[in-house]
DNA sequence: GCGACAG
DNA sequence: ATCTTGTCGC
Protein backbone atom coordinates (compact mmCIF):
# COMPACT_ATOMS: atom_id res chain seq x y z
CA UNK A 1 0.00 0.00 0.00
CA UNK A 2 1.31 3.40 -1.11
CA UNK A 3 -0.04 6.73 -0.35
CA UNK A 4 -0.49 7.62 -3.96
CA UNK A 5 -3.07 4.70 -4.26
CA UNK A 6 -5.13 5.52 -1.74
CA UNK A 7 -8.13 7.26 -2.26
CA UNK A 8 -9.05 9.41 1.01
CA UNK A 9 -12.23 9.87 0.36
CA UNK A 10 -13.58 6.76 -0.17
CA UNK A 11 -11.23 5.90 3.15
CA UNK A 12 -13.32 8.64 5.05
CA UNK A 13 -16.67 7.01 3.98
CA UNK A 14 -14.85 3.83 5.72
CA UNK A 15 -14.57 5.31 8.48
CA UNK A 16 -17.68 6.89 8.77
CA UNK A 17 -19.34 3.42 8.12
CA UNK A 18 -16.93 1.89 10.47
CA UNK A 19 -18.09 4.11 13.34
CA UNK A 20 -21.87 3.05 13.20
CA UNK A 21 -20.76 -0.61 13.96
CA UNK A 22 -19.00 0.93 17.20
CA UNK A 23 -20.98 -0.26 20.76
CA UNK A 24 -20.76 2.22 23.22
CA UNK A 25 -21.94 0.64 26.70
CA UNK A 26 -20.89 0.90 30.45
CA UNK A 27 -17.90 -1.86 30.95
CA UNK A 28 -18.15 -3.84 34.42
CA UNK A 29 -14.75 -2.18 36.10
CA UNK A 30 -14.91 -4.46 38.98
CA UNK A 31 -14.80 -7.30 36.89
CA UNK A 32 -11.24 -5.55 34.98
CA UNK A 33 -8.54 -8.05 35.84
CA UNK A 34 -6.13 -6.88 33.77
CA UNK A 35 -5.40 -3.67 31.02
CA UNK A 36 -3.45 -3.80 27.99
CA UNK A 37 -1.96 -1.20 26.71
CA UNK A 38 0.00 -0.31 22.94
CA UNK A 39 2.24 2.26 21.72
CA UNK A 40 4.44 2.76 18.58
CA UNK A 41 8.11 4.12 18.07
CA UNK A 42 9.43 4.78 14.35
CA UNK A 43 13.52 4.57 13.63
CA UNK A 44 14.47 5.24 10.37
CA UNK A 45 11.71 3.18 8.22
CA UNK A 46 11.01 0.84 10.79
CA UNK A 47 8.25 0.92 13.75
CA UNK A 48 8.60 -0.75 17.23
CA UNK A 49 5.10 -1.62 18.28
CA UNK A 50 5.37 -2.11 22.31
CA UNK A 51 2.29 -4.17 23.64
CA UNK A 52 2.29 -4.26 27.86
CA UNK A 53 0.32 -5.94 30.27
CA UNK A 54 -0.71 -4.76 33.73
CA UNK A 55 -3.34 -5.86 36.59
CA UNK A 56 -6.09 -3.81 37.19
CA UNK A 57 -6.03 -1.64 39.22
CA UNK A 58 -2.87 -2.18 40.93
CA UNK A 59 -1.09 -1.94 37.69
CA UNK A 60 1.93 -4.47 38.19
CA UNK A 61 3.41 -5.81 35.42
CA UNK A 62 2.59 -9.01 34.24
CA UNK A 63 4.12 -9.25 30.70
CA UNK A 64 6.04 -6.59 28.30
CA UNK A 65 7.06 -7.08 24.81
CA UNK A 66 8.28 -5.20 21.69
CA UNK A 67 8.04 -6.26 18.27
CA UNK A 68 9.82 -4.96 14.86
CA UNK A 69 7.93 -3.82 11.45
CA UNK A 70 8.45 -2.35 8.20
CA UNK A 71 6.05 0.86 8.78
CA UNK A 72 4.26 0.92 4.93
CA UNK A 73 2.29 4.36 4.81
CA UNK A 74 2.81 7.94 6.34
CA UNK A 75 1.35 9.91 8.80
CA UNK A 76 -1.56 11.90 8.08
CA UNK A 77 -3.71 13.75 10.16
CA UNK A 78 -7.27 11.84 10.70
CA UNK A 79 -5.93 9.18 9.17
CA UNK A 80 -3.57 7.69 11.53
CA UNK A 81 -4.76 4.54 11.72
CA UNK A 82 -4.09 3.34 8.13
CA UNK A 83 -0.31 3.92 9.69
CA UNK A 84 -0.31 2.23 12.95
CA UNK A 85 -2.81 -0.49 12.88
CA UNK A 86 -0.51 -3.07 11.33
CA UNK A 87 2.31 -2.64 13.81
CA UNK A 88 -0.31 -2.24 16.57
CA UNK A 89 -1.96 -5.58 15.49
CA UNK A 90 1.50 -7.65 15.43
CA UNK A 91 2.36 -6.53 19.16
CA UNK A 92 -1.26 -7.55 20.52
CA UNK A 93 -1.22 -10.94 18.43
CA UNK A 94 -2.31 -14.22 20.56
CA UNK A 95 -2.74 -11.55 23.80
CA UNK A 96 -5.36 -11.79 26.24
CA UNK A 97 -6.46 -8.62 28.47
CA UNK A 98 -9.63 -6.78 29.72
CA UNK A 99 -9.43 -3.46 28.40
CA UNK A 100 -6.81 -2.28 25.99
CA UNK A 101 -5.68 1.38 26.02
CA UNK A 102 -4.70 2.71 22.62
CA UNK A 103 -2.08 5.63 21.70
CA UNK A 104 -4.36 7.79 19.81
CA UNK A 105 -8.02 9.07 19.64
CA UNK A 106 -10.82 6.72 19.41
CA UNK A 107 -14.41 8.13 18.79
CA UNK A 108 -12.81 12.03 19.29
CA UNK A 109 -12.25 11.87 15.80
CA UNK A 110 -13.65 13.92 12.85
CA UNK A 111 -15.47 11.32 11.28
CA UNK A 112 -15.70 9.45 14.85
CA UNK A 113 -13.18 6.97 13.94
CA UNK A 114 -9.99 6.82 15.29
CA UNK A 115 -7.36 4.44 15.89
CA UNK A 116 -8.34 3.09 18.63
CA UNK A 117 -11.82 2.59 17.35
CA UNK A 118 -10.61 0.73 14.57
CA UNK A 119 -8.71 -1.71 16.92
CA UNK A 120 -11.22 -2.19 19.25
CA UNK A 121 -13.50 -3.29 16.08
CA UNK A 122 -11.01 -5.74 14.41
CA UNK A 123 -10.34 -7.36 18.18
CA UNK A 124 -13.78 -7.13 19.41
CA UNK A 125 -12.52 -6.13 22.75
CA UNK A 126 -13.06 -2.97 24.81
CA UNK A 127 -10.94 -0.30 23.62
CA UNK A 128 -9.79 3.38 25.20
CA UNK A 129 -8.15 6.25 23.06
CA UNK A 130 -6.01 8.14 24.64
CA UNK A 131 -3.59 11.27 23.25
CA UNK A 132 -1.70 14.00 23.88
CA UNK A 133 -3.51 16.69 22.16
CA UNK A 134 -7.13 16.96 21.16
CA UNK A 135 -8.44 16.95 17.02
CA UNK A 136 -10.24 19.96 15.51
CA UNK A 137 -13.76 18.34 14.71
CA UNK A 138 -14.67 15.83 17.29
CA UNK A 139 -17.96 14.98 18.52
CA UNK A 140 -19.29 16.86 20.91
CA UNK A 141 -18.88 15.51 24.30
CA UNK A 142 -16.65 12.71 23.09
CA UNK A 143 -13.74 13.86 24.25
CA UNK A 144 -12.90 14.04 28.19
CA UNK A 145 -9.33 15.05 30.60
CA UNK A 146 -8.09 12.91 32.19
CA UNK A 147 -4.67 14.46 33.73
CA UNK A 148 -3.05 15.32 30.76
CA UNK A 149 -4.85 12.59 28.71
CA UNK A 150 -7.69 12.98 26.30
CA UNK A 151 -9.92 10.48 26.86
CA UNK A 152 -12.13 8.67 24.47
CA UNK A 153 -14.21 5.88 23.45
CA UNK A 154 -12.67 3.52 21.40
CA UNK A 155 -15.06 0.13 21.66
CA UNK A 156 -17.30 -1.53 23.42
CA UNK A 157 -16.98 0.95 26.43
CA UNK A 158 -18.63 4.34 27.42
CA UNK A 159 -16.96 7.57 28.24
CA UNK A 160 -17.53 6.94 31.56
CA UNK A 161 -16.37 3.98 32.62
CA UNK A 162 -12.95 4.94 29.98
CA UNK A 163 -12.86 7.81 32.05
CA UNK A 164 -12.88 6.02 35.46
CA UNK A 165 -10.76 3.10 34.35
CA UNK A 166 -7.86 6.08 33.06
CA UNK A 167 -7.94 8.01 36.36
CA UNK A 168 -7.66 4.32 38.22
CA UNK A 169 -4.13 4.17 36.10
CA UNK A 170 -3.61 7.48 36.21
CA UNK A 171 0.48 7.92 37.65
CA UNK A 172 1.52 11.97 36.97
CA UNK A 173 -0.99 13.25 34.55
CA UNK A 174 -0.99 9.61 31.95
CA UNK A 175 -1.99 6.56 32.31
CA UNK A 176 0.79 4.58 33.80
CA UNK A 177 0.38 1.43 31.38
CA UNK A 178 0.82 3.77 28.15
CA UNK A 179 3.79 5.26 29.49
CA UNK A 180 5.73 1.93 30.22
CA UNK A 181 4.50 0.65 26.31
CA UNK A 182 5.83 3.85 25.26
CA UNK A 183 8.93 3.69 26.88
CA UNK A 184 9.89 0.48 25.92
CA UNK A 185 8.99 0.86 22.26
CA UNK A 186 11.66 3.59 22.31
CA UNK A 187 13.88 1.04 24.37
CA UNK A 188 15.64 -1.72 23.35
CA UNK A 189 17.77 -1.02 19.96
CA UNK A 190 17.87 -2.72 17.29
C1' DG B 1 -2.62 29.03 -1.93
C1' DC B 2 -4.70 28.52 2.94
C1' DG B 3 -5.64 26.25 7.15
C1' DA B 4 -5.28 22.30 10.05
C1' DC B 5 -2.39 19.03 12.05
C1' DA B 6 -3.76 12.00 17.01
C1' DG B 7 1.57 9.88 16.25
C1' DA C 1 6.64 10.40 15.91
C1' DT C 2 11.74 12.07 15.07
C1' DC C 3 15.84 15.33 14.41
C1' DT C 4 18.80 17.10 18.96
C1' DT C 5 22.89 20.65 23.44
C1' DG C 6 22.78 23.31 26.35
C1' DT C 7 20.00 26.21 28.81
C1' DC C 8 16.09 28.40 31.18
C1' DG C 9 12.65 28.02 34.79
C1' DC C 10 10.30 26.04 38.82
Amino acid sequence: MSRANVNFKKIAEVQRKLSKRIVEKPLDISRIKTIGAVDVSYKKGKAKAAFVLCSFPSCEILKAKVIETNVDFPYIPTFFFLRETRPVLLAIRGETFDVLLVEGHGKAHPRGYGLASHIGLLLKKPTIGIAKKPLRGYPEGSLVKVGKAYVSVGNLIDLNSAAKIVEMVNENGYPKPLKIADKLSKGAEK
